[in-house]
DNA sequence: CGCGTTGTTGATTGACGGGTCAATTAATGC
DNA sequence: GCATTAATTGACCCGTCAATCAACAACGCG
């Protein structure tokens, strides 16, 4: 059983690459299994279809990101601090590089037409989301829902923006641009008493 | 001359509709041609192929909404009146529907590996900057840069995060959350005196 | 009207690739 | 070691489709 677990992360990192290269779900699963150092009809055993397999490679990006988050956290202490946590595990270098790019944007146009892929979609958004929500409660208050969307979103688009623009290697000026953002919604929680705690 | 000026026009307006009933470019060129009302070899005489076809409809897209953002320019009055049409005409209801969204979608896929798409695409994201930015500097003086990416990249992210949620058919939210995201950023802009005129 | 030019058609073609499956290899149990 | 089962291979099939092009239609001019 050892073997084709790794078989099938073996799979799951070549689709990731192969996509990367490419820019698009067209790969072939030839391709794929190739650089995996298997064969087509391995993939298909495994998998079932190539939706299925990028599925699944989408479902293992997600489970990346969501460990770089809670690591993150752990060692965060308090709300701001944890904020900013997520905050970078969001830009992290990962999320640019080897493929992970090109299967965030196939993600979203799968999305539109998968229902499984617009439920992985959502539960990113949710998980994105009470984060957020959890640490910008004590900070913000009544405003923290809003707030945490607005921050969601943005990282969202910052990160659509960074991992588009040519010759764009680092992600640090998007971090910082989230973190200006929130000190700017917190700033003008204070400023207007909506802070449920002192800042 | 008209013809064909007209055909292309139908021609670029069923690439959008028919990539909008699929979600993907997985669209065969005879779709498109026979929801034109013309064959498929007009298609490819009069765009050279598929792609550049795609990319004649994202030039389309880009120009309705340039136009968009430039009648609602022309009615407003002041910056932050100004800086609110800009925020209506990216929330307008033309963005969601007919197909607008899967057209972005794969446009975004493409601007990894097609310079014409990455070329479009920077083009969208400087008028959107800068238009930006016109207004917000009376407003935000030296932080206007910066307010302006913040914004633009928010209006992207809400964007996507409508465009892709199930059911959701009302994009006033989205623009709601924009305008609450200026005010703070303003707001804080006030309270730290960094503004270079009167609110 | 005839002719030359331009525009349009849609059948066709060759390349492509997702998925299948018979054959082979590997693993397991007795 | 042998028989059986499971895993893996990769050639193959066949449906798909971007693009071509010969044929036809439309147009403009003398």
């Amino acid at each position: 059983m050892g073997k084709e677990v790794q078989r099938r992360r073996d799979l799951i990192a070549a689709t990731i690459r192969e996509i990367g290269q490419h820019g698009t779900l067209n790969v072939t699963v030839g391709q794929i299994a190739r650089r995996a150092g298997v064969s087509p009809g391995l993939a298909f055993h495994y998998f079932g279809d190539k939706e299925a397999l990028f599925l699944a490679t989408m479902r293992s990006i997600l489970r990346d990101y969501a460990r770089d988050v809670r690591d993150a956290l752990d060692t965060a202490q308090g709300s701001r601090a944890r904020l900013d946590a997520i905050i970078e595990a969001s830009f992290a270098d990962s999320h640019f590089r080897d493929g992970a790019v090109a299967a965030w944007l196939n993600f979203y146009v799968l999305a539109q037409t998968s229902q499984e892929a617009a439920r992985l979609l959502a539960l990113y958004h949710r998980r994105l989301g009470s984060n957020l929500l959890h640490d910008l409660r004590p900070l913000a208050g009544d405003e923290a829902p809003a707030i945490a969307m607005r921050l969601a979103a943005l990282i969202d688009g910052l990160y659509l923006r960074f991992a588009l623009a040519r010759g764009a290697v680092d992600a640090q000026p998007a971090a910082d641009q989230v973190r200006a953002a929130l000190a700017r919604e917190l700033a003008a929680c204070a400023h207007r008493g909506d802070s449920a705690v002192r800042l």
